[in-house]
RNA sequence: GGCGGCGUACCCAAGUGGCUAAGGGAGCAGUCUGCAAAACUGCCAUUCAGCGGUUCAAAUCCGCUCGCCGCCUCCA
């Protein structure tokens, strides 16, 4: 069974077959290194990061390269602002991004290029757009005419008349038509700039994904990805400069995130409420929020809230005590090796869901079916049953932590996490835990009571077991 | 105005032609517990925004109506 996946260029899911087969080249326009990557990012490198890995799952050997936007009129803007060095400012973006990325389980690109390092690339591909007569030098700048490429707006579903209607009047237009766009902008004094052809400049936006994609990838990608923003203009654009450049498709399947909604408003400037991935990891564990971006089909709007991520909290705590309960109480069935058929018997509906558009909204559902059996198993305690079912439940898993990239901790790092997040330091809390350990063997239940109630209060819950009393931080919300 | 999407229980959410409409959270009752917590068990949508149509059969396809959202400008 092929997996489907749902292509923006025909409005529909279509079977995925690659150019060469087993072989999958793919790109995703990553972050303009100019801030804090908030949440939004997030959800594109989440989403693009099971592409990659469920792909590989699934036997293929992929290419993924994923850029940096280290170029830009808002770099050059920040820079100015805070009185850095533009270079410094995407560098330390760039380490940024990075370490937000590894926190969510990430896994890097196989190439991972900044536009800064293709500026030759780009310079060569104008020359041939002009060439072409595709392209035009006005003054130092470079623009594309959007009217000789025949099938503009095939992937937005837009059509030049329509555009033209709306675009609004630039200012100081240089332009022969305000809907063409700049490919090589010339660079005002103290601005960084290249030399080129036309003089001293910098690239325009949309040039360096294609010259990026032409280089690390060649001249027809399988997968292209991005935000739901992107597509127009700049995977339209993309495909303009690409296919006039190559006389080859551009992109076989393009796939599109949905947005991040904060308290179910569009995340933007002007409302102020832009949430940095590092100030959510701050008040939730990183799995609870990539469960989060992950229990949503990946083209679907999201809400974040105090609520939503309450939820995925508790659906890490539920998995994550499961896996604590399986280890702890059956060590030795764990160590048993399950039989590769039966696991993989198991793990059909969580591959349907996948092959399915990437669902892994679906395919969590099910893992929390397992979840469920396995403490009904752990319940009866049946040994029989146990010995046969519980390492194949640990394999599905394993398995399915591969390619969602939830679910890959171990509880002992998961609850550590948790653990760090409440209002006291572990210490003070071993203590009060002592304390009132005594006063439960002194029938003293007032006092143990009152202890419990205030660790509550500072975000910690107790659990009284066989082997003594446990103790997990809940998370703390904005 | 143009293009696209969505509306499934109290909340989040999967399911897009055919077994009892996944799963999580919240809630209620029970087992366990000093009491809790966790886990488990049971309950919690005869129904999928509304209306009409196609079909042996629809939450799923078609039409209309209502409501919400995104893009059309830098944006994940």
């Amino acid at each position: 069974m092929p997996i489907k996946v749902f292509n923006t260029l025909t409005g529909g899911k279509e079977d995925f077959i690659p150019l060469e087969k087993g072989k999958v080249r793919m790109y995703v326009c990553g972050p303009t290194v100019y801030d804090l990557s908030h949440i939004g990012h997030a959800r594109s490198a989440v989403s693009f990061d099971v592409v990659y890995r469920y792909l590989r799952y699934s036997g293929y050997d992929v290419v993924y390269t994923r850029n940096y936007t280290d170029i830009d009129d808002k770099i050059i803007n920040r820079a100015n602002k805070d009185g850095v060095n533009w270079k410094d400012l995407a560098e330390r973006y760039i380490e940024a991004y990075n370490e937000d990325m590894a926190a969510l389980f990430v896994e890097k690109p196989t190439h991972t290029p900044r536009a800064t390092e293709t500026i030759k690339e780009m310079i060569d591909l104008i020359g041939t757009l002009i060439k072409k007569g595709y392209a035009y030098v006005m003054d130092g700048d470079v623009f594309y005419s959007v009217r000789k490429f025949v099938g503009y707006g095939k992937l937005s579903g837009k059509n030049i008349e329509e555009l033209e209607s709306g675009a609004r009047v630039a200012v100081d237009e240089n332009k022969d038509d305000p809907l063409d766009f700049a490919l090589w902008k010339k660079s005002k004094a103290n601005e960084p700039s290249w030399e080129s052809p036309w003089g001293q400049g910098r690239p325009g936006w949309h040039i360096e994904c294609s010259a990026m994609c032409l280089e690390k990838l060649g001249e027809t990608l399988d997968i292209h990805g991005g935000g739901k923003d992107l597509i127009f203009p700049h995977h339209e654009n993309e495909i303009a400069q690409s296919e006039t450049a190559t006389g080859k498709p551009f992109v076989r399947y393009w796939l599109h995130n949905g947005f991040v909604n904060i308290e179910k408003e569009k995340m933007s400037k002007s409302l102020g409420n832009i949430l940095n991935i590092r100030d959510a990891l701050k008040a939730h564990t990183p799995e609870s929020v990539r469960l989060f971006l992950l229990s949503s089909h990946y083209r679907s709007p999201i809400d974040y809230s105090g609520d939503s991520l309450k939820e995925a909290e508790a659906k890490a705590e539920r998995f994550y005590r499961t896996v604590e309960r399986m280890e702890e109480e059956w060590p030795e069935i764990l160590k048993k090796k399950a039989a590769a058929g039966v696991v993989k018997k198991r793990m059909r509906p969580i591959i349907e869901a996948m092959d399915d558009d990437f669902n892994t909204a679906g395919a969590i559902g099910i893992i929390f079916e397992e979840v469920a059996g396995a403490n009904r198993m752990m319940d009866g305690a049946k040994k029989d049953k146990l010995t046969e079912e519980l390492p194949v439940v640990r394999a599905v898993f394993k398995e399915a932590s591969k390619f969602l990239g939830v679910f890959s901790s171990t509880h002992e790092e998961y609850f550590a996490k948790r653990k760090k997040m409440t209002g006291l330091p572990a210490k003070a809390v071993e203590r009060l835990i002592k304390e009132r350990e005594e006063a439960r063997k002194k029938k003293d239940f007032k006092r143990a009571d009152e202890i419990r109630d205030e660790l509550k209060r500072q975000g910690i819950i107790l659990e009284d077991t066989d082997e003594g009393t446990k103790w997990t931080g809940t998370s703390f919300h904005f």
